[in-house]
DNA sequence: CGTCCACTTGACAATCGTCAATAGCAGTGG
DNA sequence: CCACTGCTATTGACGATTGTCAAGTGGACG
């Protein structure tokens, strides 16, 4: 904050919507926000913001903030009104839907340059919990979706977004129906590695921000399951497991496994 | 057609379309294409045009036309070009993923007022198929993509149709990673009986105009198990399987067995 | 009437889940 | 410093849901 008049503006913009972010899961633990500096921006390039012009970046900087969570942080729970959608711009985090009984099934995880609340949806469908420290840039959601009606652009890029999530769901639909646990376990690594490789360049070391368990409730499949696929593939050098990740040895193996 | 400068505009529009169509999978079997009468039309009220006043329909008719496909026709095949974007406005359509060995996924069925081409992608991701007598309602793609840009309530309403899909995309993924056979089939009757009930009004009978075996693909399971299920369902009175669907009798008992 | 295809049903097999035990590791606090 | 706790991961034994293979029925259509 830099100045009072800078200051006025922020709270003006945010006073409101601080208060009634209090009750919220998604403000339990979050550090305070800071006023965004969108040509500083980590994901340039990655995320809806990018279809603006540099100069309509202050109609961001004017309705958005950033926010950090630290891992284990819930930013929001399914069923919770969605007061804000959020961009991410650093960290990941796990997307999941809860069944009445307690079965989980992972929809995704999202990472830098993902958007979080594509559908503008009034409630959340799913929980999205940090699975790292996680700094997100937040806009009020209503205020977002009116700058959607003034920046066509903008709203060209959120359905491009929408159909590419789409699509990638889609592709999980075959994933989750059609391929065997070792399939599985090999396509959500090529996929993780490819998804890597758009933010920090190709590698074949894949980090793995979340638990087996999570893998498995991604995949539709158990924590055990999971455990014996990649030790099984780990036997036969396909992979090596490393602290938080796993190294690709045999990447065309597994993109054989994997193939769409 | 109703008069020749009509004529004459309407193979403007789609004199080269036809020619280049006749080599694609689209047209093998297609009626020859109608002009749009959007005034006239079945699912105003459930289609993305309905965004549009009255009074921009004729935008959409000069750039579409209505084409019917026989039953067990293939509208367009995953990997192949997409020229087109469809409104389905009667019919039902199986939307499915092959993969290399011949494993198949189906990731959806159109009803009418669902959409072909929310991404606007240059190639198609899946295939279409008949499963009845279809009506479409086609526009070039790149014609409709224009029409995107000038009209921002079509591209929102657009938006609005992808998030959609995209949610249901997501609760898919749930049924298919984390819930039993005999779930499976309860989530797939109901969510069959709400998409008609949009269209129809709600009724306890259910047309399933797809195979076991398309239903066995789209929920994860094979033909025998879903015929079993089925079987078990009726006898145990849950169900009542009549020619071309079934008869819901303990709604219910079906939707605790299919709750989100 | 005969063929084809969708559907059903049964017997058996296998992938994957369940249950249980243990190891490893990080954080906590005496 | 080290015991203690809790969580994650691994591994084994066993079991069950679901898939595979096979046979047979019935309806649609030529």
């Amino acid at each position: 904050m830099e100045s009072l008049a800078e200051k006025a503006l922020f709270d003006t913009v945010f006073g409101r919507l601080e208060t009634s972010a209090k009750t919220m899961a998604c403000s339990q633990k979050a550090a305070p926000g800071l006023a965004l500096e969108c040509n500083e921006c980590e994901i340039k390039g990655l995320s809806v913001c990018d279809s603006l012009e540099p100069e309509e970046f202050e109609l961001l900087e004017q309705i958005g903030r950033t926010l950090a969570f630290p891992a284990k942080a819930t930013l929001f729970e399914q069923g919770r009104d969605a007061p804000f959608v959020s961009n991410i711009t650093s960290g990941a985090l796990r997307l999941s839907k809860l069944l009445p009984d307690g079965r989980r099934q992972v929809v995704g995880f999202a990472l830098p340059g993902d958007f979080l609340g594509l559908a503008l949806d009034p409630t959340h469908m799913f929980t999205a919990d940090a699975l790292t420290p996680v700094k997100v840039c937040q806009f009020s959601r209503l205020g977002f979706s009116d700058l959607l009606d003034k920046k066509p652009r903008l709203m060209r890029a959120m359905l491009n977004m929408a159909a590419h999530e789409l699509t990638l769901a889609q592709d999980q639909m075959v994933v989750l129906g059609r391929r065997t646990a070792e399939e599985k376990i090999a396509s959500f690594l090529i996929g993780m590695r490819n998804r890597y490789a758009r933010i920090h360049g190709a590698s074949v070391h894949v980090p793995l921000p979340m638990t087996r368990l999570d893998i498995g409730d991604y995949l539709g499949l158990t924590v055990e399951t999971v455990s014996r696929m990649m030790t099984r593939m780990a036997r036969e050098k396909v992979i090596v497991i490393v602290p938080d990740g796993v190294r690709l040895l045999d990447v065309p193996r597994l993109e054989q496994l994997a193939e769409m």
